[in-house]
DNA sequence: TGCGCGATTCTC
DNA sequence: AGAATCGCGCAT
């Protein structure tokens, strides 16, 4: 089954550690489909995340975050990586999840070159018309099978919101 | 209008 | 350890 877009709306953090095991399924231009499983995700939830991007307020960059749940952000880092991101909770509430990691990539930035993502789909929704959309696995990875940490390279935040345990690992699944 | 830097990755 | 590489966000 495919998860529609209110399986999203809920804070970030709840959907990180949910779409663990859950499968990133990709449509290409060319007709050809890709899928993994998520393995490793991080939360950004709210004004107050120093550690978000939206933590000094609306911008052009990330008005995607501000956006309804289910939408599909993503943002150039580094000048060379995308970041695929899927925002969380209801619109005007910034919020979203960074995938980190499939069965087959880790890190953010392979994620995103594996599968062909760049600006084109920022700001789009999941599903169907943009050709990127969550499969669900039916079953939730029991928390034996999660680990969390800190999230990775937010050292400029504070140190409440830099230790925060918002990343999400799934254990056991070969990561790279 | 200019400047420092980043939710990274790869090479040396 | 350092480079690559550029748009964003804030200061001027």
């Amino acid at each position: 089954m495919i998860l529609p877009c209110s399986f999203f709306n809920r804070p970030a953090p709840e959907v990180a550690r949910a779409l663990l095991g859950q499968t990133l399924v990709r449509r290409l231009p060319d007709g050809r489909r890709l899928a993994a499983v998520i393995t490793e995700t991080e939360a950004y939830d709210g004004f107050e995340d120093e550690a978000s991007h939206a933590h000094r307020g609306r911008t052009p960059r990330n008005g995607v975050m501000f956006g309804p749940p289910g939408r599909i952000y993503l943002y150039l880092c580094y000048g060379m990586h995308w970041m695929l991101n899927l925002v969380t909770r209801e619109a005007d509430y910034p919020a979203a999840v960074l995938l980190r990691g499939t069965s087959d990539v880790s890190g953010p930035g392979r994620l995103t070159r594996h599968f062909d993502l760049d600006g084109q789909l920022n700001g789009q929704s999941l599903g169907s018309a943009s050709g990127l959309w969550i499969r669900s696995a039916g079953s939730d990875p029991g928390s034996r099978r999660i680990r969390t940490a800190p999230r990775v390279g937010v050292d400029y935040a504070g140190p409440q919101w830099a230790s925060k345990p918002w990343r999400f690992i799934l254990k056991g699944k070969r990561n790279g």
